[in-house]
DNA sequence: CGAAGTTATTGGCAACCTGTCAACAACGGC
DNA sequence: GCCGTTGTTGACAGGTTGCCAATAACTTCG
């Protein structure tokens, strides 16, 4: 209940109605939650919010951004010897323990329904995921090649809705989810010719596997 | 342009007007397309788009139902035989051949953003994935317990991720999508205990995976 | 210390949108 | 052809967004 009658710092000021922002978009989506319910929660006119963010949508884009960045803590870098299944796994908990910390908001931004290729959000969405990405493959000592990262960047969703599935449904336990996440993210791997243990000779797994059906190149 | 300034039968106008919305909805997202836009598409008044759909969001929620579900094609039933790999991959082959097609919005929607953990949206393609799940599941003859079916309902995203990286940006193959959610499965199997039936070159396991750094139960 | 300049903040205007409802008119049955 | 049924319309009320000139708070300078 900061008094807010009088003048702020633009930056204080922007920062005071974000944070009123995030607290509505908390608990209701986008299109319930008014400019004047943002602007009362703030303690401020709604033209005001008007000249920080321009537009409602721009409004909630930022407050969005701000839950949607996975929270980067410090891994623990004194596992670069062991090997990739257990570097992985390893990862895999340092990231469900701050999504059951803090991320509630990464956990439920699950994506973006946008049949509007381009969405905003869905802008948002993809960056946050490949910041995770990155980030895995960084806490896995593997090379940042933009081939890899794109197969990386299909596990972040399967890694969140595995999060619901333990955090709001309760149908699999957090080992559960542990072992489901890891299990992905080295069978992922592996299509890459990326198995950790072994030499970096590929040894195509997937090679002696059947033909597929329709085998159409594109 | 159909002439529709004379009376239509119930189902016919609501399909006309669902139709409209569609189209618009293809690549405009909700906020964006305003009803007076759906009527005017749909060559009706305004009012009777309410008539019929009582809300913008009820409209807006019965036009995504129908391009988010899984265009649900016969896949060959002539693989019961075959070994689990071989048939994971087929079924895979089969998911991203109806996505290619059909499945313009099935890949467009990926999910939700709804902070509001109870988003109808959220319950929307969370339907979707469930189905998705069951689909596999019965590809693959595999039983339907509830918490195998949560575990393949992780990978639902993952594909949809993937199938994005392939038909949207290019940056990965179709044999590489193809790979990979074949992988992405076999694995998530594998941690339920599915090996299938013969041990096929399951060269690692978790079961002797290190183990977990700070393992909490729930 | 007072005046002038900056600029954060306000209040209200215009256009738009959604949801509702009574009135109208097209169609089918008797 | 008349009449009841019902698909369809037009308009009204409340609420929302975006914008802008006016105002007032804070700072700086003479």
């Amino acid at each position: 209940m900061t008094t807010s009658a009088r003048r702020l710092s633009p930056d204080a000021r922007r920062q005071q109605i974000l944070e009123a922002a995030r607290a509505l978009y908390a608990d209701r989506p986008y299109h319930r939650v008014s400019t004047s319910e943002v602007a009362r929660a703030a303690d401020v006119t709604r033209g005001l919010v008007h000249h920080y963010f321009g537009t409602k949508r721009a409004l909630f884009l930022e407050a969005m951004r701000s839950t949607v960045v996975m929270p980067a803590g410090e891994l623990p870098d004194d596992l670069a010897a062991k090997p990739l299944a257990e570097r992985t796994r390893w990862t895999m908990d340092w990231i469900l323990e701050g999504a059951a910390t803090y991320g509630q908001g990464w956990v439920n931004v699950a994506g973006a329904v946008s049949t509007e290729a381009g969405s905003d959000l869905q802008e948002l969405v993809d960056e946050a995921d490949d910041n995770a990405a990155r980030l895995v493959l960084d806490a896995l000592a593997l090379p940042d090649e933009p081939q890899l990262r794109a197969r990386l960047r299909t596990v972040a969703p399967l890694v969140k809705a595995a999060c619901r599935e333990w955090l709001q449904r309760a149908t699999l336990t957090r080992s559960d989810v542990l072992d489901l996440t890891t299990a992905a993210v080295l069978g992922v791997l592996r299509t890459a010719g990326i198995t950790g243990d072994a030499p970096p000779r590929d040894d195509r797994p997937l090679s002696e596997q059947p033909q597929s059906p329709n085998e159409k190149e594109i």
